[in-house]
DNA sequence: GTAAAAATATTGACTTAGTCCATTTTTGAC
DNA sequence: GTCAAAAATGGACTAAGTCAATATTTTTAC
């Protein structure tokens, strides 16, 4: 990874405790919820309160430092893995989520039809269906 | 649209008022959430618990009746159009919502280059964009 | 290195979307 | 019409996240 203090530095940020505690927290659990995150950063750096770490995350997502995902029925999801077009494969029974590459293979990997007039910035994909585990219990 | 009454018989389920003036709430606003949808149906039946809404949206939805849709940053939406394989396109700034055909056009139209042991049952497209509107504004 | 200004963190109340549960009412089958 | 099962009601509760005032830290300018 590189150096988070550089990474904030980079993209005009203060570079604080918490938010190099915060990036580091989402490298190493991915997919990590807004919660997950917050413990994580607890125990690397004692205490963070929890506004802190909504504020981080909305930032580091803002600056496209980090991406969030938001999947039915599920708080929001915060990874490090971005700009490579990545999309998302999400257990109905369990949650689990895991890290697909792009079907297709380049960005925008989507046209839409008609676009009704938008300018249209993103394709978000998300597969929906049941991890191997969840699939021999049922 | 196909009779409220036999829609529901024709699943299984019990056919009461509030049932079928959700029916019609979600005909009358596609994309609505389960809040507009409450008081479209108070507007027609005079009242509903709030609880019976969620009920029978969720029922309906397992059922396959409904679609629920849950973009970022919004309460859930749902739709009666289904089994079409249609996506969605949003709009950053205020939300809008339109339907958008499937760009490949059968379904499943996407295939996930590798699927992790998972069974994939479905894949869910938003697009995000700005809206011709918002796109004036800015 | 210090001080002022700007940015960020803390705390705690608050909001929104939705769930849980015990009770009452309605529905469908005989 | 009766009765069991399904659904609705009402109200308390929870989870995820936001708001706003204050305190602290970081950056910038000297």
């Amino acid at each position: 990874m590189t150096d988070p203090g550089s990474l904030l530095r980079d993209h005009g940020l203060s570079v604080t405790a918490q938010r190099i505690a915060v990036l580091r927290a989402v490298a190493a659990c991915p997919h990590g919820t807004a919660d997950d995150i917050a413990e994580s950063v607890k125990s690397e750096i004692g205490s963070i309160s929890k506004q802190a770490v909504y504020n981080a995350l909305g930032t580091l997502v803002e600056k496209g430092v980090l991406r969030r995902i938001q999947p039915a029925g599920s708080p929001a999801l915060f990874e490090n893995r971005i700009g490579d077009n990545h999309h998302h494969l999400i257990c109905r029974a369990c949650g689990k989520t895991v890290d697909i590459d792009c079907a297709v293979g380049k960005t925008p990997c989507l046209h839409a039809s008609h676009h009704h007039g938008f300018h249209i910035e993103e394709a978000e994909v998300i597969y929906w269906g049941t991890c191997p585990e969840c699939r021999t219990q049922a």
